[in-house]
RNA sequence: GCCCCCAUCGUCUAGGGGACCAGGACGUAGCCCUUUCAAGGCUAAGACCGGGGUUCGAAUCCCCGUGGGGGCACCA
């Protein structure tokens, strides 16, 4: 697909986590920009200082890189654009509303936040829409002169047009037309100084030449004031792709503060720096995020980033909200597992041993990895699975050394039996102990899976383990003759 | 209350007038494979929100209703 050059930003404000929501805004961003060479700009929205927490950027920074998301330009390495971050924008927003101001398209407006509230009570009371009531609006030029001289505090506000319609168009729902009577006058530049929203985050797009504004689909109800700007300004409107909101697993509504906290403490998350910790791989939550909301055909589900960059694609995004669905993620999760190199794999669950306890090494977890790598959903399954195969010595329950059907007498015969042969072969290959022990299980009159299981309590101390064969063949002659002896006499006594 | 958006299996979705007694995936159930557990294979149940139009013909286009979602801050 070849399409001029797109440059597409990423705009959180570092108030908060960065969610999968985030994550899906920031994957098509950079999806489009690396499809068709383009751009991908970092940008933080941070003009709002009482909710600024810095530790936030640091987590978006981490959460993008993780995923395999890497920006052209950003606050953290600069670019033509610079500075990346709002904060620093302070004095370019102000001028931008002096200009809106002197065109016709602002005023100064020095209602107080008490006058204000009160309106909004009394509008609320009366079931009226609450919105600016336009006192500020036709003030004289010696009243407002006046009243900045006397160092009256003031915010600026947009001048809506009392009459007429505006028509806007997003990408992914056509046109949209509103009624310019249903707007509001929309406050642009706080009385502290700080730019809204509104203004710094059109500024900023028009400033920084982007050419698809992906944002959440919260921000439709102020698209109309956003087509005003930039029309206010005489800018061309850039592509507007409203991407829908993610809904609780139920599909009732939004994730709560409350419950994605709940969820936190279940052993599930949201938030993409928890993700890894939880065992997922990052091409997973890729693929899995990507598709809510979009879809490529109607077969193709598994997409690597590659894949995906070749293939997104703006025609094919979906305008109505999605569930999370986190068995289809453990699926996917899967998929991604049983996709990776093998060795590649033993690396990212080397960690996940060593946090559950177990003095793993990445040589003997090469070994074990290709006999739970279809095995494991989450790579913190596999301590659950493989940790015997790092454990000095196993305590094993009579319980688990008898299989179904199977006396305790039968079980202990069994494991005499079968150390006997185990001990006399010269190895324990798999295809060295595979015939000896089958034949064992038909002279002895028992099956197959009797035999096994009573040989794999002894051995893994689990009734569930990866196939016993290639266990007992990575685990060793010592440990496992050790092992079977053991059982043997526990199941005698 | 007002404004805006959306509407296909429980969930994610394909579908953009005839190719649809609606396809795929997750989940669920059963079977096969099998030393356990998985993985894999096969099968099953499961949806076009309702009502009007337009049309020879509608899941697909239009209208109304209903339902769901989002927003109405000197937050983003």
């Amino acid at each position: 697909m070849t399409a001029t050059p797109a440059r597409v930003r990423f705009a959180p404000s570092p108030t908060g986590r960065l969610h999968i929501g985030g994550g899906r805004t920031a994957l098509y961003n950079y999806l489009l920009a690396r499809q068709t060479g383009g751009q991908f700009i970092l940008r933080f929205e941070d003009t709002d200082r009482a909710r600024y927490q810095p530790e936030t950027e640091k987590e978006i920074i981490d959460g993008l890189h993780w995923l395999g998301i890497d920006w052209d330009e950003g606050p953290d390495k600069g670019g033509p654009h610079a500075p990346y971050s709002q904060s620093e924008r302070k004095e370019i927003y102000l001028a931008h509303a002096e200009k809106l101001i002197a065109s016709g398209h602002a005023y100064r407006c020095f209602c107080t936040a008490a006058r204000l509230a009160e309106l909004r009570k009394r509008q609320q009371e009366t079931k009226e829409t609450p919105r600016y009531d336009g006192l500020c609006r036709t003030r004289t030029p010696d009243d407002v002169a006046a009243r900045l001289a006397a160092g009256e505090p003031h915010v600026v506000r947009f001048k809506m047009p009392k009459t007429g319609s505006v028509t806007c168009v997003d990408r992914i729902r056509g046109e949209i037309v509103v009624e310019n009577a249903n707007l509001d006058d929309s406050i642009l530049v706080k009385s502290d100084g700080w730019a809204l929203y509104h203004l710094a985050a059109m500024v900023d797009d028009r400033e920084m030449e982007i050419t698809h504004v992906f944002r959440s689909s919260e921000w439709l109800p102020s698209f109309p004031l956003h087509v005003h700007i930039y029309n206010a300004f005489g800018w061309d409107q850039p592509e507007w792709v409203h991407l829908s909101v993610f809904l609780k697993p139920s599909g009732k509504g939004k994730m709560s503060k409350r419950e994605t906290a709940e969820m936190v403490e279940d052993g599930q998350s949201i938030f993409l720096t928890d993700l890894e910790g939880l065992g997922y791989l990052p091409e997973a939550v890729n693929n899995w995020i990507a598709l809510m909301g979009w879809s490529y055909d109607d077969r193709t589900e598994f997409f690597t980033m590659e894949d995906l960059i070749a293939k997104f694609s703006l025609d094919k995004l979906n305008p109505a909200p999605a569930a999370i669905n986190f068995s289809k993620f453990d699926h996917f999760n899967g998929l991604h597992i049983r996709a990776l190199d093998p060795d590649d794999l033993a690396g990212r669950l080397l960690p996940f041993f060593h946090r559950a306890g177990f003095e793993a090494d990445l040589e003997t977890l090469r070994k074990i990895t290709p006999i739970i790598q279809e095995r494991v959903k989450t790579l913190d399954d596999a301590p659950e699975i493989a940790g015997f195969f790092f454990k000095g010595s196993i305590s094993t329950t009579l319980e688990e050394l008898i299989p179904r059907k199977t006396t305790q007498a039968e079980a202990a015969a069994i494991a005499a039996g079968a150390l006997e042969i185990l001990e006399r072969l010269p190895d324990l290959a798999h295809d060295t102990t595979d015939a000896p022990l089958r034949a064992m299980a038909e002279e002895m009159g028992f099956s197959a899976g009797q035999v096994f299981g009573v040989l794999r309590g002894a051995v893994t101390g689990q009734s569930v383990s990866p196939p016993l064969l290639e266990t007992m063949e990575i685990l060793g002659r010592e440990v496992v003759l050790e092992r079977v002896a053991g059982a043997a006499s526990a199941l005698s006594s």
